[in-house]
DNA sequence: ATGAAAGCGCTAACAT
DNA sequence: ATGTTAGCGCTTTCAT
């Protein structure tokens, strides 16, 4: 591709200086009418490109802001041959959207309707520290999940922008935080499950991370609260559905089967659900299910999954939302912002499930 | 925030030029050991983060591919008042996925996978041209959805850099393409529909777009062939159900309803579908209804929809594919890649439609 | 209202 | 192997 146009041209066939032009575009009301038409003309016909690069070396800003997401499910070789474990459907489960699309979505459309650009970062465990410095040099802001990147990248980050980690609540942390309040979350799922459905023994299902810590605390403070007993939870691998299998194998034979697993969110909820499928054990008339997040598989699993809803989109906007307040009038203290979850009682519980 | 260390102060802590702190990063094996770690040291310790702006100004490339994608159920505000209109799930079909984001996820693991940061713009009718300009000077390629900018932007930015549309094989197009064959795909959909099923009676539903030009053309050389009868297409309008509900009602007190509709999409096919619920006429029973593209939602209606698979994620794939071609060494005359379609044999044409 | 000129932080010759 | 230096294209005082 040729050298595009740059400000030099166009100001030498407007017959005017370059800082005419640039005030031509930034500052319109600021040069004369005819003068910065002929300006716009002359860009026009050259089919001029401002740079962005350039733009933003001047400024000191960029005008994007990053999301860096890890790339779960597709970058990471242990996840990509473990893609038809579940349900034994290769093309399923595993293609639709999960947490991390959803909040994507929220962040995009943020950006958008605020005039930023969104300059979109992804990487695994082994280009995960260059890839993230590099779409940091990139941006004005950056927003990243939780536990995807060491502590001291993202410290060194922060210190030159914004950053904003969506968390959980228990992270200490001196970034930018979005939250959700999953333990009232939690306690709203168990009191459907043990005031309405009456079910008394229950089992936790989680990989033992601190993503599902807050749960699992709320859901132990619920059942002691309740005086019922907690079992340990039940710990499987995520995306390895055989691990699962096995240790839902050992339960049926050792007769000691929960009335209900609850599942630290809704992917582990559907690799037990098709498991128990599988199993030949029936869901929820021998043992209810339930997940945690909202997504969309939950709703084409059968029977359709009760869960938590979080509000995927609403905390992308949201923490789009911090990073330009940031960038506007920088706060003395990091920003916390927690939002609401409600419960979406489905099939998978022994309702009905029809509304959502 | 504080303003970050640059190169001077890297090299100042380090104590040599800034030709080497660069060198150290772009060329390692160009500076002595032990005088790259110090640099690595030094940049370490002051955490400083490259500034992509100054590097894109210097090199003339900025290391990231664009994709503009048009919002389409988001910001257009026509959109956003009939988001109710389906089935009455407000909440429900329009939140799922639909064609543009499939697409952009391939682009997305492309690029990661390629090396290249992602950088999304979005816009509407209003802010079109200057966000379609302004992420085009922020990139080193670009990637478009079909119709969604005028023809002499899109030339403008051409000129500046590689740009790629995908689009439908009618388009006459000076840019890079990737479409997907959608004659053959409408005419194993249609061998289907009359070898197989024995319709005779069919009727096309789509608003009168470009888009859906080949597809039409397709469907209607097909009946030819057979000797069937071509009636005017139904005209419906995106995201209005209300108007193929009357058209529907129409169709049916004149005791004209066809054997099958056959929808040039899929998000026209729910509405169909829908609609055709809620006025009690039974699908597949009374009347079959085809979709085309492989939505998600395709798989959660009741029936499920027979339709024509594309290969989303690798049309965004390949897109990026042929920037990165292009940038690498640029042919001579625009590329052009055609992607196949496969027939996804479903629940709404009368077939069991289990696997998929 | 417009122009001149000094950077913004980095890369890449070209010197040494 | 390392340093010097001239830009890259734009914004932004400061003059005029």
């Amino acid at each position: 591709m040729v050298k595009g146009p740059t400000v030099y041209d166009v100001a030498e066939r407007a017959g005017v200086s370059i800082a005419t032009v640039s005030f031509a575009f930034s500052q319109p009301h600021r040069v004369r009418e005819s003068t910065r038409n002929s300006v716009l003309d002359a860009a026009r016909e050259l089919g001029y490109v401002p740079s962005a690069s350039a733009r933003g070396l001047a400024k000191g800003r960029t005008g994007a802001l990053g999301l860096f997401s890890f790339d779960f499910l597709n970058l990471l070789p242990e996840a990509e041959t473990d893609r038809t474990a579940i349900g034994g459907a290769p093309d399923d489960f595993l293609r639709f959207p999960v947490w991390v699309d959803e909040v994507q979505r929220g962040v995009e459309l943020e950006c958008f309707s605020r005039g930023y650009a969104l300059m979109i970062g992804g990487g695994n465990k082994a280009s995960g520290e260059r890839a993230v410095t590099d779409i940091a040099g990139r941006v004005d802001g950056l927003i990243i999940f939780p536990r995807t990147i060491p502590a001291e990248v993202t410290r060194r980050i922060s210190a030159r922008i914004p950053v904003v980690e969506l968390s959980d609540p228990e992270g200490e942390s001196s970034l930018h935080r979005v939250t959700t309040d999953n333990a009232s979350g939690i306690r709203q799922l168990m009191e459907h499950l043990i005031g309405f459905h009456r079910f008394r023994k229950f089992m936790f299902v989680s990989i033992p991370t601190a993503d599902t810590e807050a749960r699992y605390n709320a859901y132990s403070a619920v059942l002691a609260a309740h005086g019922l007993a907690v079992q340990p939870p039940l710990e499987s691998r995520p995306g390895t559905s055989a691990v699962t299998a096995e240790l839902i194998a050992e339960l049926q034979d050792s007769g000691s089967l929960p009335d209900c697993f609850v599942c630290a969110n809704d992917q582990e909820a559907v690799v037990v659900l098709e498991t128990l499928k599988a199993a030949g054990i029936p869901v929820p008339d021998r043992v209810a299910v339930t997940g945690f997040d909202g997504i969309v598989a939950g709703r084409l699993v059968k029977p359709t999954l009760t869960t938590v809803r979080q509000p995927m989109e609403l905390i992308g906007r949201t923490a789009v939302d911090i990073l330009i307040d940031t960038l506007t009038d920088p706060p003395a203290s990091p920003a916390h912002r927690q939002l609401p979850v409600s419960l979406a009682v489905r099939e998978s519980c022994g309702c009905r499930g029809e509304g959502d």
